[in-house]
DNA sequence: TCATCATCGGCACGCACCGTGCCGATACTT
DNA sequence: AAGTATCGGCACGGTGCGTGCCGATGATGA
């Protein structure tokens, strides 16, 4: 409207990464409550069918647009201590969540999967299933390097710190802050850290 | 229409009742899809207004349904052995948390939670805090027994153990069997529990 | 007993969004 | 330059929302 020239039409590849932008702009101002098909439409000046030719529902094309965000640097870094590591990366992926863009889209779609188990499936596969696998291959390392003890599952461990976090931000109105994640270390490190306690080559 | 000899069209309290049995008998059969106000008046065989009169939207109807079935026994059995209390109540939550017709309502009121704050805390006050809260009760006066250690945050050990579940339950894809309860179970005890470690007043 | 009145079920309305079909215009392809 | 796939715009039937109006029905009090 305000500058015709800027909008030259694009076509194919090109419109798709515009209306994932437009999806999570308009998730960022409005939420879940107002994010729907016709208003990503309205917003990207786009008729319906340029999205209903890319995605089949609104579900699908929410799934692409937080896979496009949702890049944010997942990978935990490894400076030796496993408890010092956890602790930034749960407090960097606190505001990440909950904040916009991610954290409407995400909302929405944790909304849709309610009535939709496929969606479920997809949605715990592609999103909550990745962060448990990158927070296991990092307790894992942990694990090798005397850090937590020998016998424990981890697969678990990994579900509980994720799932309490996931509770926290998605199910609860309590925040997700720095006392929040030293407790949940806390827990973390008394249930399966070595230290404080008979090593696995000591007595007992 | 089949049996109208049934249906004395009740009034006052007596529809109330009328209608949120309706709202689960349909919760149970259709599930949150296809759970609205309209399918719930041609199902009780009433007028819209007739559900508009008592509650404000569908959410608050779910609210109300799902009191209704929600009196569980929730209270946690105190044998003296804190783990098979907690197991025992954990398992017999599980399929009455997932199956009809507390699931399906459950999976409502969270999907339009999502979109909607101030229903997420009610939702989160009504329900979710009180199961933690029973929860707390329990490990609380384990801790008095000895059972668990003095300076356990059992707060927060109570918010990480039915937020795992309720993870398990609402936003993953896996069930919550009786492995998981005992794994859950063996990191609680490992991290707060007495038991194979210097007691509160031995050394260490 | 009978008049009164709140509540009832039924119907219809405007609104919004869904998913689809059709149209002429436009941007790429050959 | 000709051909074609995609584009934006518009309209449609369908469904659920929340509300208003209607006559009927059940409770209430004179």
């Amino acid at each position: 409207m305000a500058d015709q020239s800027a909008a030259p039409r694009r076509r194919g590849a090109a419109r798709t990464d515009e209306l994932l932008q437009a999806t999570l702009d308009l998730a960022a101002e409005v939420g879940y409550a107002g994010l729907n098909i016709e208003a990503v439409a309205r917003r990207a000046g786009v008729g319906k069918h340029t999205i209903y030719r890319r995605w089949p529902s609104m579900a699908a094309l929410l799934l692409d647009a937080l896979s496009r965000v949702w890049t944010t640097d997942l990978d935990y870094r490894d400076t030796g201590d496993v408890r010092a590591d956890l602790r930034e990366q749960f407090l960097r992926s606190g505001p990440a969540l909950s904040g916009p863009p991610v954290g409407p889209v995400y909302r929405g779609l944790i909304a849709e999967a309610q009535a939709d188990p496929a969606l479920r499936a997809t949605l715990h596969e592609r999103f909550l299933l990745t962060v448990e696998t990158r927070t296991l291959e990092r307790i894992t390392r942990a694990q090798h390097t005397g850090e937590l003890v020998k016998d424990a599952n981890l697969e678990f461990a990994a579900e509980v710190l994720c799932g309490t976090l996931y509770y926290r931000h998605l199910l609860s109105t309590r925040v997700v802050d720095e006392e929040t994640v030293d407790q949940l270390l806390d827990m973390f490190m008394a249930a399966y850290g070595t230290a404080g306690r008979a090593g696995p080559t000591g007595a007992g």
